[in-house]
DNA sequence: GACCGATCCTACCGACGGGTAGCTTTTCGT
DNA sequence: ACGAAAAGCTACCCGTCGGTAGGATCGGTC
């Protein structure tokens, strides 16, 4: 699981177990399997970890296939986190919504947005992992920008709770909104990444509207009244 | 931030930039020096990234002389893992407490768990970054290690939340505390994560009581009447 | 002040990874 | 059926990395 060599012996690159030429389909196809392959190692091995030669016998290739379709791995994995914080920030603005609800259904409102985002987590859990496990980036440049996804997240997060804080008439505990949101915020975003590894780890015990279901009560019940 | 190497420009291995000859310390009193600098680059360029030249140059000496004290890079990473291992274990110990108190205390439990923990955090991050956060490790034995530590966590954690849902005599909503204690217990600990980051990245904004005491309140009420 | 072991350093090896040049095979239009 | 463009493949370059051999230096001892 973690040996991210192609099962290579012979002295040269090109190892070529038995394998037979791959079919003439061009940059343009290839791309995407190129990406799909190297999210699912990038997952497993992290960035160094992750070979041209890796992800090229992943998509059963050979490395200048992978260069015709992008000029450097910077490039590549730069690529990759672009498409996936595509994803994520569209699963995330579904989740969120455009609006804040009442506080009244403020449970409701977190029920439904864990469940949206449990719902694509379930769909796509690379897509997550990379940006909120993001380690051992690439380069300063593409790291940063994944690291810049999840305060994006947070920040909008945290802009709603503190709305949501002082549109409250009630006794405050807890301090200045402006000072408590973002942590809330934050944890928010932590019982969310928590359901998901709930969901990848006990593999199909719970639906992502049944575990949506019980996060949204505790995080509602935990920040109300705050 | 993301360039492992070291200043190199020169064909062969030693860059040597005027550096100074090394003090004659000795294996026994590099160890640690080079646990610390092992520990630092691992979390900053992850196990593959982290070469032992680079290591060599933190602690200010040639890599023969870290030789010297593991005898190679998977021992090295091994005994880095045994040290903080033991530190989160002792960290953990004292935060979660031997016994479970009262429900009608448990904000209080809570509160003092995460005030324990972020105090434990805040004066060793790094050490709960490598096992909370372990991808792209070493060999597959080291980082299942990494892996066993977390689930250990959250397995003590569940069982202590098991009995105080059991031991509550109020309604329950959630179904089986059996089935919802390791959901909980994985969001407690996420919640405790979350608090690691907030206070890294606001860096003196909170105190530990301070946002453990938050912290702590929104667990609590989050999961008590479930 | 000369010896000696412990300690560190220079210089190197084989393997692997990013990246490329140029040949071979497939595919497709005519 | 044939030729050329498109796509893949082999074989290689160069730099870095894990790891090692053997020479240089330090620090204490007699």
């Amino acid at each position: 699981m973690s040996a991210p060599s192609r099962s290579r012996s012979g002295p040269g690159d090109p190892p070529r177990a038995g394998r037979r030429r791959a079919a003439h389909l061009g940059p343009a196809i290839r791309r995407p399997q190129v990406l799909d392959a190297t999210l699912k190692l990038l997952v497993e091995h992290g960035y160094a970890g992750t070979s041209m030669g890796a992800i090229a016998d992943a998509v059963g290739v050979t490395k200048p296939v992978v260069y015709e379709c992008y000029p450097s791995k910077r490039e590549l994995f730069g690529a990759l986190l672009e498409r996936e914080e595509g994803r994520i920030v569209a699963a995330i603005g579904s989740a969120l919504g455009e609006e804040w609800k009442p506080v009244e259904e403020s449970e409701e409102a977190y029920t439904q947005g864990f469940t949206a985002l449990l719902t694509a987590a379930r769909d796509a859990p690379d897509s997550w992992r990379i940006v909120f496990d993001s380690r051992g980036g690439p380069d300063p440049a593409v790291e940063r920008r994944a690291r810049e996804v999840r305060t994006l997240v947070v920040e909008r997060l945290a802009a709603m709770i503190a709305a949501a804080l002082e549109a409250g008439d009630r006794p405050r505990h807890g301090g200045d909104p402006a000072r408590v949101a973002p942590v809330l915020a934050e944890m928010v975003v932590a019982i969310g990444e928590s359901g998901v590894r709930t969901m990848l780890t006990t593999e199909g015990a719970w639906t992502p509207a049944e575990l949506g279901s019980l996060l949204g009560r505790v995080a509602a019940r935990g920040i109300e009244d705050l």
